[in-house]
DNA sequence: ACGTTATAATACGATACTGTATCGTATTAG
DNA sequence: CTAATACGATACAGTATCGTATTATAACGT
């Protein structure tokens, strides 16, 4: 089992693929140019995947890295975390170039669809976690649920990276976190 | 001046190509399909447009479409009028499946960037008036600047529509009034 | 050591697209 | 009425893409 060639090739492609999608989106992605930079004939992605989109929505599907969430004792110091982290994140992360791409292609496309919606839920799960942590601790309940305190806080993040542009910041995180905990 | 020849094949060409776009988003234009589906020559439209990307560009930046912004008086109803009135907009909106591919391709096309970027400002003048008007009224001022009561607002918004793709009602949108005036 | 199998290299067909060129016609302005 | 010009139809060159087919080579497992 597990014969290293395949092993080999199918890293080699993935990790193009991945340098190709942050560098050219989805719709830039060529196969040609995977395989000719790759190394890795063409016959042989074919022979992995079946199709490019197969390919696109695999390399895609790994974007969904997760960290341990955080464990304070109080809740909004673990959503702060979590926060500060995507922040960080927003302002260095080579897949915020990605998503955009995948956002875009979710609107038309329901296997991309199902894919990025597969990809959020990772994405959301450790502040799932630490909301229902903050439950069974029995720590004061906030007037939003988990969903809406989510938005609340990514929303605004996701805003200023992909929309308006202007800087993810520290400050601007402890601005949301004070402003959903309303002080 | 102003040949109707011309007027009509421009304004059919655009409206084909806004159908385009929402349709299957700007790397799916085809200005091959433009010409055989609006009737217009596809020299025609060479004649009036340099490029694909012109034409792009040219029939995105006609998304910005801007109501007079509210006056009640009040900051808070203002922007709940505003924020009413986008999360109607982001239910219904045709623009809203366009948009995604504006933010896609502007991470990698200075041109998209730019006007992106004139787009965004569009979009985003109706809240910095009434902004504006608060402060010409001396209203007690927030503990935020306008960025950030824009960004904790409309964030949130377009989280649900394009990424969480949570519904968007107005119970939410008094939520994030509610959150950022901070009862 | 040897059969099996993944692979690279390459060519290929089908298709689609952009942008240009040509040419005859229809419409507009003056 | 007439000259200018916008137009449609069509063809074309050049490029790019996907996905398949072929063939010889190299690596793998037993």
């Amino acid at each position: 089992m597990t014969d290293k060639r395949v092993e080999r090739s199918k890293a080699a492609v993935l990790a193009e693929t991945y340098r190709q999608l942050s560098q050219s989106g989805i719709s830039g992605l060529s196969i040609d140019e995977v395989s000719r930079i790759s190394g890795v004939s063409k016959m042989t992605i074919y022979r992995h995947w079946p199709s490019r989109s197969a390919l696109v929505i695999d390399a895609c599907s790994r974007l969904g890295i997760v960290s341990e969430p955080p464990n304070t004792g109080s809740l909004r110091e673990d959503v702060r975390v979590l926060a500060t982290d995507l922040a960080d994140q927003l302002r260095t992360g080579s897949w915020t170039s990605i998503y955009p791409s995948i956002i875009d292609a979710a609107e038309r496309d329901p296997d991309i669809a199902a894919m990025q919606s597969e990809l959020h839920k990772c994405f959301m799960k450790p502040f799932h976690t630490v909301v229902e942590r903050a439950k069974d601790r029995r720590e004061a309940p906030l007037n939003m649920s988990a969903d809406e305190l989510i938005a609340t806080i990514i929303g605004p993040l996701f805003f200023r990276r992909w929309f308006s542009k202007e800087v993810v910041d520290d400050r601007f995180v402890n601005l949301l976190i004070a402003t959903a905990f309303h002080i």
